[in-house]
DNA sequence: CGGACAAGCTGA
DNA sequence: CAGCTTGTCCGG
């Protein structure tokens, strides 16, 4: 028995009372939940081995009820290989694993339909153990999908579990049995291809037969609670395991998968139509003190209505204020070498956050001394474009006006407006768009996580999807003062791998993953066990002979109080964050860390 | 995790 | 030395 307690990692011995019914007994199998008596309480938990040996010398207690089935002791292995490879309890992945109310009966499988083939490039990519396909914005997934489900009982990965369902219901629609997960875990059990989100990375599927992950650059296939698993990895275990073809899709692979697997792409010029056409905007040469914001190109975009679709301004929360204008004059503080703007650390000192160049606080044009912060957000930036506008602007924001929670879109119908502006949130809440701009794209090209041009251009991916194809006539644009960054590039010519190039260079050139592994250390007492975990890499560096190569690793920090341990790879990140006994108190181990 | 129990601390 | 807190261990 393995207690669904966290800070329970060991295992219990109990028996099955004699007493029960033959049904009962046979319930229990590993992986079924059952409850039992612990330390005087009474505890939830799974079966992880049967006929065990008992421990000499502890009298055995009797299980007190059978609730139903659990996962597969495949499963459970899997959820053991993801503990340790996260660095967890594993009781987090077994509840992923286990369904959401008790099931007792799993009903026999049916055959199943014959499905059509489908097109030469899309069953080409099921051929190879560990495809990785590159596809435009906004193909279709549905072929992947059936070419998946054509070879049996299929496990498929989304994003959202709202996209799950709407492509469940597609696929019943063309013959498929389908589970749509969190609720079918009972459908799925008894044999169906089953889609989902994260989740379902755990759900059970009988004879498994094919793999698909959507959108595998996503971040939402990792879990950011402790142990911070990824669906995509899971997943790719899980067909590894079973020897079933794996193939993950994105319109910007990530360099995780195209070092795992086999990239695939369509033919350049269908790449390109897929994408919408992108406009740069080198914001370097224009006058900011006049046009603010918003360039001249974006004032006509504004403008142009010849399409009914709403268009879009997109400004991060993190770019605002951060502008400076004369008090006297209203010019603004810009760098008179890079005109970035300026920011005012000290008292006398205004200094570029660019390139670094210094000037006293004297404004160019009227050489007042005062300066005011601006506060160029999302709000002002509103009442802006409606002035520009001459027409009613709509905010759109996570915790929105006029929505009655985080998922009601309503009030954006409602609303009646064609012009929205809001956070990068606003990409996630609208359908469709005649145009998207990101008034200030230099706030996500300059970001310091490492993963930061991969989600940079997964704003892009976003925006192009409410934009559909270079044939619909959508227009992206994009405001910058780095027009030649490789995200830009790669977005506007089309070509993911313009951007790929540079980022495997560089992760390469400094050791980032995928070419190593990381993780964080953090709470209240990581101090405590970071200083175990030095203890146990001196006695590595002493003797470098040592199998298990802890002479590779470094422990950095504290930065923020987070620790950063840092190794060639995930193998040996593992064995060394185990290595170290836990101290009691809270700490969070965060594997492949989102943000360093 | 949470209960049990042991070892350490305080106040009369 | 009772009464309490803090720490460590263990559960089948």
């Amino acid at each position: 028995m393995l207690p669904d307690v966290t800070g329970i990692t060991k295992t219990f011995d109990y028996v099955v009372p004699d007493s029960w019914s033959d049904a009962n007994k046979a319930l229990v199998q590993v992986g079924s939940i059952v409850r039992f008596d612990l330390g005087g309480r009474r505890l939830r938990g799974w079966v992880v081995a049967e006929d065990v040996e008992p421990t000499p010398g502890v009298s055995l207690r009797a299980l007190t009820k059978v609730t139903g089935y659990g996962p597969s002791a495949e499963l459970v292995d899997l959820a053991t290989w993801a503990a340790e490879r996260w660095v967890g309890h594993p009781s987090r992945l077994l509840v992923a694993a286990s369904p959401l109310k008790a099931v007792t009966r799993i009903a026999a499988p049916r055959p199943a339909k014959e499905l059509p083939e489908q097109e030469p490039f899309v069953e080409a990519a099921f051929a190879s153990d560990r495809a990785v396909v590159q596809l435009p914005p906004r193909a279709p997934s549905l072929p992947y999908a059936l070419a998946a489900a054509r070879r049996g009982n299929a496990l498929i990965l989304v994003p959202s579990v709202a996209r799950a369902k709407w492509l469940a219901r597609q696929l019943a629609d063309n013959g498929v049995r389908v589970a749509a997960m969190p609720d079918g875990w009972a459908r799925a059990a008894s044999g169906a291809t089953v889609v989902g989100g994260r989740a379902a990375a755990w759900a059970p599927v009988k004879d498994l037969a094919a793999v698909v992950v959507f959108d595998e650059h996503d971040e939402v296939y990792q879990d950011e609670r402790s142990p911070t698993w990824s669906a995509r990895d899971v997943v790719r275990e899980r067909a590894r395991r079973a020897g079933v073809p794996c193939v993950v899709l994105s319109p910007n692979p990530t360099l995780e998968s195209i070092e795992w697997g086999e990239l695939k792409e369509p033919p350049r010029a269908e790449q390109r139509a897929g994408w919408p056409r992108v406009e740069i905007i080198d914001r370097r040469s224009d006058d900011i003190g006049r046009t603010g914001l918003f360039s001249d190109t974006v004032v006509r975009a504004l403008r142009d209505d010849s399409s009914p679709d709403p268009i879009v301004f997109v400004l991060n929360r993190k770019g605002r204020a951060r502008l400076l204008a004369c008090v006297s004059c209203g010019e603004l503080g810009l760098c008179e070498v890079c005109s970035s703007a300026l920011k005012q650390h000290e008292e006398d000192v205004l200094e570029c956050g660019t390139c670094g160049t210094n000037r006293p606080v004297v404004c160019a044009r009227c050489s007042s001394s005062t300066f005011k912060r601006i506060r160029m957000g999302v709000t002002r930036a509103r009442e802006e474009l409606e002035a520009l506008a001459g027409r009613p602007v709509v905010e759109v924001s996570a915790s929105a006006k006029g929505a009655t929670d985080k998922t009601d879109n309503t009030y954006i119908e409602r609303s009646g407006a064609d012009i929205f502006v809001g956070t990068e949130a606003v990409l996630h809440r609208m359908k469709r768009a005649r145009a998207v701009v990101f008034l200030d794209f230099d706030q996500e090209l300059g970001g310091i996580r490492y993963r930061s041009a991969e989600q940079a251009f997964g704003l892009l991916i976003r925006a192009a999807r409410l934009l559909g194809p270079r044939s619909a006539g959508g227009r992206l644009i994009v405001q910058t003062r780095k027009p030649e960054h490789e995200v830009l590039r790669a977005a506007s010519q089309s070509d993911p791998s313009v951007l790929r190039v540079v980022e495997k260079q560089r992760r390469q050139d400094l050791s980032l993953p995928p070419y190593s592994a990381m993780a964080t250390v953090s709470g209240a007492v990581a101090e405590e066990f970071v200083a175990a975990l030095q203890q146990v890499l001196k006695g590595a560096v002493a003797d470098p002979a040592d199998p298990r190569q802890f002479d590779r690793l470094a422990v950095q920090g504290p930065n923020d109080g987070r620790w950063l341990v840092r190794a060639p790879n995930h193998k040996i990140l593992s064995e060394f964050l185990r290595s170290a006994a836990r101290p009691t108190g809270r700490m969070r181990i965060e594997v492949d860390p989102l943000r360093v």
